[in-house]
DNA sequence: TTTGTATAATTGGTTAACCAGTTCCGATTT
DNA sequence: AAATCGGAACTGGTTAACCAATTATACAAA
């Protein structure tokens, strides 16, 4: 019997005790923004774990914002209060691992804004990028292969010409699992791939002629297909 | 003089010549989604790194979804096709630190997006969570004091309401640099904050009346102060 | 030839010792 | 008494040795 995603819950579940622990650390000591943690050892020996899993702990909440390693040093409560900082760890603990449901609905909305934000700020490089994709696309289509990926290639050409680096990052982080998911459910058959080229290249020539509510409407309409996929499908996704 | 920044850069720097070596290495190599890397020994030898580098330089891929590590196994290429995989990787290198006006310019996307989907799904539990929320944003804001945290946890309790993750998750990560920054640039002075209470207490009846068409236009209205501040501020932002 | 098994090599994960700065405290000097 | 210098102790980061689980291999039995 495989015991893999026991242990990886074990794991998990160590790494949230731990950083439940340090919130508890950072009531009971009441620390203030800017105060230093006890060293890493300390808290190892105090929570009885070890020192990597200590590390593993604070690099989350530093990738949350909520702690900042100096080397060193110390580390160092941010600058966000203590109520702010209860609050998140409390969601953080709490967060689950991301529906497909969710990816779909999420990424709708970014997609229809950086149509709209890459018409209005699209650089002739970005162009040219979103063109390269976009022909790589269509060959793939017309060859009657799987572009999946050059699907989603456009799509993220499109996310960086938007000139928003969150929204850039935030579509780097989904899409692997959309790619995924739509080769699991094979969302995307032929019909749709062939007339996905016009949709593609709908929205480059909006993108193109910088006519931002053209490239959300265009982008809406490149989406309808796939919303109805997603939410009327009686597949359990 | 100190040279914290510099030796910041050189530690990322070197994470991302190994990448770009991975990335290199599964191209000359014509690894298959799936496919195994070679272990994390050999790349450090053969990158001429130690074999931390090379852990934290696959964690990073792994985070985006594009390698696996496996205990005892290996670390396999994820299931998206090599071309998704060079353009991931590509994009990712390039990945800018976000601006405020970026932060700020997706809040306000999410926001919207989360108002309307809690008014559409939140629970009774929600509901409660945020009225808390919003009874200690009050209460600081009549005391006379910053309330800036609060305010944030009010907003992060609607995301939680909205019954999607991904953008929860998305949310979270944004926080901490709003707060940091609206506290360097005092954003929300006594007068803002006073007419906030009434702003918040709008959404949370529309969304307590599951209106969200009501919820959305209230979220933008509290929003639109912000927006000019932000973008219209005579500040280097 | 095929199958089963024991063993050796390989894997990512873990641990403990080590390193190079930083910080702090006290002795020494002015 | 105040300022300054030096060293000890402490910091996060790094390294190398170790661990348990997996996988490949070689050999033996059927």
């Amino acid at each position: 019997m495989k015991l893999d995603i026991l242990t990886t819950n074990d794991s998990e579940n160590v790494q949230k005790k731990i950083i439940a622990q340090i919130r508890e650390l950072i009531n009971f000591k009441n620390l203030e923004p800017g105060d230093k943690l006890p060293s890493e050892r300390m808290l190892s020996e105090k929570f009885g774990v070890s020192r990597g899993n200590i590390r593993e702990a604070i690099q989350k909440l530093e990738f949350y914002g909520l702690l900042k390693s100096i080397p060193q040093s110390g580390t160092f409560v941010a600058n966000i209060g203590v109520i702010a900082l209860n609050g998140m760890i409390e969601d953080i603990l709490r967060l689950e691992d991301p529906s497909f449901k969710s990816l779909v609905e999420t990424r709708i909305l970014l997609e229809l804004k950086t149509a709209r934000l890459a018409a209005l700020r699209r650089t002739d490089e970005d162009l040219k990028a979103m063109a390269q994709t976009l022909e790589a696309y269509t060959e793939k289509v017309n060859k009657g292969e799987d572009a999946v990926q050059e699907d989603l290639l456009f799509h993220l050409a499109i996310a960086k010409a938007s000139g928003n680096s969150t929204i850039n990052t935030f579509m780097l982080m989904i899409t692997p699992g959309i790619i995924t998911n739509f080769e699991k459910y094979h969302v995307c058959d032929k019909g749709l791939a062939q007339k996905g080229i016009q949709e593609h290249y709908d929205i480059y020539e909006a993108i193109k002629d910088q006519n931002p509510q053209l490239a959300k409407q265009k982008m809406k309409d490149h989406f309808s297909v796939l919303y109805q996929y997603c939410y009327n499908s009686d597949k359990e996704i």
